[in-house]
DNA sequence: AAGGCCAACCATACGTTGTAAGGTCAAGGG
DNA sequence: CCCTTGACCTTACAACGTATGGTTGGCCTT
């Protein structure tokens, strides 16, 4: 027995979809570098040519995961801002780009991927007609309006370009980090006196100290009131 | 003759400034993907692991490049603020970030390596000390520099993130991107709305008719402007 | 019931990548 | 004169994406 009446089942047929949500999983866990083809196929319980049945190679897959999380930005998106109704074109905006940002901030890998992809991937660009609708709706020209997408840049999809990287040095040496600080700051005064005003009163005294949530939310405002001055009469 | 002499020098003995030297040529000719330890070494008649004698492998070659950028950066930054002495804080900002984007305009791989090393080079974090200067002499707390440092994000290093490529699609075939366009303003109202609201006197009636040199400008002085109203006082 | 088709999966192999290990060779100082 | 030293080369390896061509088990048709 246990031949016939197909309840055998040796294992699920692999598909598309388990396969992005395994490649997702795997990022998630230990990041770009870790997927490859054989990798991920061998956490499906596969061999690497078999994904080709299903996607259309490397390529094809990071589109998978770039459409993946485009899609989920979406409908944090959409959620967000229904569960607000009735606000103004700020606080939908608002409420739309840090419902973008919670999902970045699961995926930390995805702002590298999405601006490193050539192509853009088709459900973006229903997520930015969203935004256009609300802009407009708030009273915008779509000069204006069209500006502003150029302005929010990447600050759209929840993620800002950080030019210096969060924490990357580690704790584990914070002393040596201290050491490598106080031979930077003679010859960088005005940011050793900034990072010694700012921290004067705050708990961390290495670099990691930036909040980078504040800054986002910041930057937003900063956008927002001047996009203000924009709006005709 | 012609043994002697010491003249014969069948060639130059490479160095570290000769390789990266010709790296960045190369990579401006042919992109970041053209740039293999073999091909470099081909480019400078010699073998792959002969550059391992100069630079410490394939990463500090990178490095190298993004260091090369950053120096790039400052000098042609200070150079635009020495020009023109004794403005105040927005205009010195403003000729540092635009010389900044013409060095990134000749180096169009730059910014994604930038943003792909996990590291940031020593030559970036001199350079901010200039822009934190100049904040500070405008009269601003180290707080408000700080966050306007934040908010200014990649736009300090004359790049801004760009959700959407540069014209990708190429001209060779326009009318299969219009026929496309058709097919997505159904799905897209208000995108198809504001592109034939701006493109209604404009040349080019493709996707690539975004000016980004003006989007920079704009949103510099849209952040510039909504700082201006953090100034004490 | 028998024949055959076909999607799914696998095994093998190729070219390219970065780079570790060790060899060759000319220059120069003791 | 010899022998060290550094620049350069040769070879080799592991890992990558993927082209090519099996093998197989279940479903449809007759």
């Amino acid at each position: 027995m246990g031949s016939r009446m197909g309840a055998r089942k040796p294992r699920e047929p692999l598909s598309r979809e388990r396969a992005l949500a395994s490649a997702i999983a795997l990022v998630d866990a230990e990041g770009m570098a870790a997927l490859t083809m054989r990798r991920l196929a061998a956490e499906l319980g596969v061999e690497a040519m078999s994904l080709y049945h299903h996607l259309p190679g490397k390529a094809g897959l990071l589109d998978g995961l770039v459409d993946a999380v485009a899609a989920e930005i979406t409908a944090a998106a959409e959620r967000a801002e229904s569960d607000a109704p009735g606000g103004n074109w700020r606080t939908r905006l608002r409420l739309r780009f840090l419902a973008a940002r919670a999902v970045m901030l699961r995926h930390p890998w995805a702002p590298a991927l999405l601006s490193s992809r050539p192509t853009v991937p088709a459900g973006v660009y229903a997520y930015y007609d969203g935004i256009l609708a609300t802009l407009v709706d708030g009273g915008f020209s779509y000069r204006i309006a069209h500006r502003a997408l150029h302005a929010f840049g990447s600050m759209a999809l929840g993620f800002a370009q950080e030019v210096f990287r969060p924490d990357a040095g580690g704790a584990a040496d914070a002393a040596a980090a201290e050491a490598e600080m106080m031979a930077l700051a003679e010859r960088l005064p005005h940011l050793a006196a900034m990072v010694a005003a700012e921290t004067h009163d705050a708990a961390d005294p290495t670099l990691g100290w930036c909040d980078s949530q504040t800054e986002f939310e910041f930057t937003l405002d900063l956008l927002f009131d001047g996009l203000e001055r924009h709006l005709p009469r």
